[in-house]
DNA sequence: AATGAATGAGCCTTCATTCAT
DNA sequence: TATGAATGAAGGCTCATTCAT
């Protein structure tokens, strides 16, 4: 029986139809990080990638779907990174320390993928669903940061304060790193993370048993 | 030789002249904080404005110079109002929060203007020299508030630490206000300055002599 | 050797060649009533037949090809229809009512065949052979009519007069009649037919001898 | 005072814009009548006038902007050739034998333009507002015919009968003239038009005191 | 100083068609 | 026999920009 391969699927999609959906995000993402929003025409990509613009229509029904796409792929593998290290975390300043090291971390290993999630959240405005993923994932961190927070407050992890501001702050103070990392190569982006980690463990305060400026010592955790 | 007053010039233009950019500058920041970067064509900003679109091109050589006379009058109305309210800071902290204050509220006063710089920066690949001025003023800003910190450490008046991360991050913190401004209305704007100023002001850390939730009192250092 | 079915042809064709083309003559009928000529795409006729584009390239040459089949295929029907009444017919009278009855009815209860034959040929420039088919079977069912008329007259069964005039205005009455059975879906088609076979019968005129309402009953002629 | 003329407005455009939209109608005319609905595209009819595709979507708004254009034109002028001729008719008869005459000359004068009409009129499917004009067009003159063939009737003019059936009989009848005036160059309109007008008031019937294939002589009754 | 007419490139998308499988 | 991947051309439309006036 020939060509088995070929004709395996995953999610209702041929393989090779998965293959090139994910080159065609793929050189959406470079596109999109290299050019900017505005340049990543449906034309650049396809000659990226190397193939024809109408080849990119047929995999995709629209701008928006693509564009879509790369949200989705973008903000899962981060939550993916985030995740992967915050599921060990024993309390909420290993658990902080965790998911800015993640995150840091996971914008050094993929600036482009952060570069092209960035610019579609700041071009939310022109495509309808597809864009504004981006904005709806920002505001579900932040709405998740905020409770994270006030739960360690409740919790005496944290010191008492606004936790919207608290979280509100956090993720602008991340969403400054690509562009740091970007503008000075020469960072090393796990030193950075710990070390923001730190500030932000301070900026979020010591609980009644804590200490405001640094680690805690109870656990065993670190990065 | 009539029409004098016409002919009167401010730095090499009419008055005529320099009435019209400013006009034009008006619509094209309305229109990027409304539209986005890619919903600001000439043709969306003239008619806002109310003139021909061929007028655009004749007031200014090219997108990109649109843009950066843009990017010029929003940059200096933000640092104008900084420098406003730190000018009287006596010591490290009361800069610090001076300018923090006044950021915040230049972001509620003047929303279309710091959402068209915003939506300038994150397309910055687009337009060659325009667009990279909104980057070379962050950038600057960031250099400038590194400087800041490291003198502030110096004096004493901050916990010792790394002074670019510092800045970077309160950068980080300051960009995040405008969005939460917007998606919550609700939000005073004046007490949110404070509580952030304060809360950044922790982030610095308190120097040997100081208190870290407050303000110091010792150096006449400038922002 | 088995599959011998499969391979058993009518007119060189397989069976199942055969089957596949009249479902995609159906499909695109119905496309071509439904979305008109220029929704008539191959993609669209393959969804609604539930096959894939590639495959009505595989059984047609061209979408002329395809259009000249639908053309075939209504005509054809039409034709047998018309000939199924009009072989009875005892007189010019007679045969004329038939004609007219059968082909309302016909327009009656094939709407969609109707319809795309009609879209065809108003698109007529578009295709080369496959189009001009539906006008060249207008044509030829023009000049059928006006020799049945200059016969008719000269047995005396029709008014003198221009017979191809009569046979045009005659081709013009019948193909209004599918549009305004679709705007007014209340009509009866039957009783339609009759009144108009009656109102055309009285525009061909009465003969010497008969009578210009009802049924001559001398000729043996045919339609 | 120079350039007076080409500032001189009518209906809100300036010469030169009526000029313009006026000569990109004319072109479209031309492609729509030889090329079909589906050959009018905006390069098509662009390249046929000598200019740029962009100026007809700065002068259109849409393609149903255009189309809708084509359609008022032509109608508007068949509407006055048929108000011309109509006008001084004196009954029923007459005023019947000046439509369909007027209509028949006007196809002859005016070949493109009533293809051009057809062509969208078959095609308006396609588009919203534009080509349902002028299928709106054609189902506003039936039901004016319809009105007018009841008025005659009610007048002893016509003999009595379904004016609807009479009205879309009529419409079709003359709708059939255009391609046989195209197929048959050497038809005489003016004769075609008075012999078609003839048969159709045999169609419609004589009065009670009128004669069946001529001019009634009593009303004073509108069209 | 200002208009509005005009251009040509580029946008996303759909199309008929081809071809390896 | 049938699929689905792929192409290249063409579609309508918007854009920044130019230019005569």
């Amino acid at each position: 029986m020939p060509s088995r391969a070929r004709t395996e699927r995953r999610g209702g999609q041929t393989f090779i139809e998965a293959a090139r959906r994910d080159q065609i995000v793929a050189g959406a993402i470079a596109v999109l990080a290299e050019e900017g929003y505005g340049g990543a025409s449906f034309a650049r990509i396809a000659r990226r990638v190397g193939i024809s613009p109408g080849l990119i229509s047929y995999h995709f029904a629209n701008k928006e779907d693509l564009v879509g796409a790369v949200v989705a792929q973008v903000t899962e593998a981060l939550e993916a990174a985030i995740a992967d290290r915050t599921g060990a975390a024993s309390d909420h300043h290993a658990a902080l320390r965790a998911m800015v090291e993640a995150q840091v971390e996971f914008f050094a290993a993929h600036p482009s993928e952060v570069n092209a999630l960035g610019t579609i959240r700041n071009n939310a405005r022109d495509t309808a669903t597809g864009a504004k993923a981006a904005l709806a994932h920002r505001a579900a961190a932040t709405a998740r940061l905020e409770r994270f927070f006030r739960d360690g407050q409740a919790a005496g992890d944290f010191a008492p304060g606004d936790a919207r501001l608290l979280a509100v702050t956090t993720i602008g103070a991340l969403e400054a790193v690509p562009l740091e990392l970007a503008t000075r190569p020469e960072t090393d982006p796990a030193h950075y993370g710990r070390e923001l980690a730190t500030l932000l463990a301070r900026t979020a305060g010591a609980g009644a048993g804590g200490v405001p400026n640094g680690v805690g010592f109870h656990g065993g955790h670190d990065a």
